[in-house]
DNA sequence: TAACCTATCTTTAGACC
DNA sequence: GGGTCTAAAGATAGGTT
């Protein structure tokens, strides 16, 4: 009869699931969701899409448009593609990658801007931190034909707020550029 | 002032849409969520999963943890790897039956098959015009340490919108990678 | 073009089988 | 592992700017 009434779907971080159950659970139920999509993209739209999946317990899934292998023979990066990358690699708790050494220069650098926060060695401060971030980005785009192809994941956490402003800055840049040749036309 | 109140989301139906205007809003939008879906499946369930994606005019969007090679090369091995199991079987199988489902509609398949040509075409296009494009960027940032001191007023008028472009697909990379650790923290 | 808005539709967390 | 139910969270169609 009368079931204790549900408290429906609960807001949840969108992090790993600790729990082994709930994460088994959760990525049945995603994945299909993932699944599902896929198929009405690709008949809404005539896009080939194909999506693999290896669950944490190692089984794979695949699915494509028109098929898996048709798509993922077609596919080989061009200039302009939009390279998401890899997600998850940055974000293991314990990074022992390459990113540990950025992240200690990182926290050298803010200690020295800390300390001299009031003084007029933040300028040079910041243009150390810019220097470092170049250095990153530099190998992140290093061996790719078009900067804007720059693997954005390979550049950690202590980069990526510096990269995104150097972004908008140049973007304004362009903006005005295009405002005076319009202005001018 | 008082704008016409939004009807909100209307039903459609799961099918090729004709209004070509229609379709590329859809295919953006879903494309949208469809990547972060992807990146919350493998944030939730430490997954590696990759998404391929042909847009209807052609252009390659590709997203993948721990990177797009990573998981492709785990779903088909190079000339020379062992397999060693059924893996590729099971993948293969897999597959057929998703395509299946989505084949249902034979209409839909003839109308991908005849703009495939014409999406070749365009694929070439676009990459020679991304190809001009980067050679003139290559040039004027040619000489500078950091691309973002790029000498704007070097580019053309033709260049800067695709330029502009590009710099937006790279800031919402780097968007999308930030919430993602943030998200871990 | 793409970003924003909002009402509505769709997905899904949690609990139970 | 799969399926059910509920209600809240999230995605998004259509429209505007």
């Amino acid at each position: 009869m009368g079931r204790p009434p549900s408290k429906g779907r609960q807001r949840i971080e969108i992090r790993f699931i600790e729990d082994s159950n709930k994460r088994e659970v959760t990525f049945s139920k995603r994945k299909s969701g993932l699944q599902k999509k896929v198929s009405e993209l690709s008949l809404l739209s005539g896009a080939h899409v194909a999506l693999v999946v290896f669950s944490p317990g190692g089984r794979a899934f695949a699915l494509g448009t028109p098929s898996v292998d048709h798509v993922l023979r077609r596919y080989s990066p061009l200039p302009g593609d939009d390279d998401g990358g890899g997600l998850l690699a940055v974000l293991r708790r314990d990074d022992s990658d390459a990113v540990n050494g950025v992240v200690a220069d990182r926290a050298e650098v803010e200690g020295i801007a800390r300390r001299t926060e009031e003084t007029k060695a933040r300028l040079a401060v910041e243009k150390a931190r810019m220097d470092a971030v170049a250095e990153k980005v530099r190998l992140a785009t290093a061996g790719r034909r078009c900067w804007w192809e720059a693997d954005v994941d390979a550049l950690g956490e202590a980069e990526l707020p510096e990269f995104a402003r150097a972004l908008r800055r140049l973007r304004d840049n362009v903006q005005r550029h295009l405002d005076s040749i319009l202005a001018s036309a």
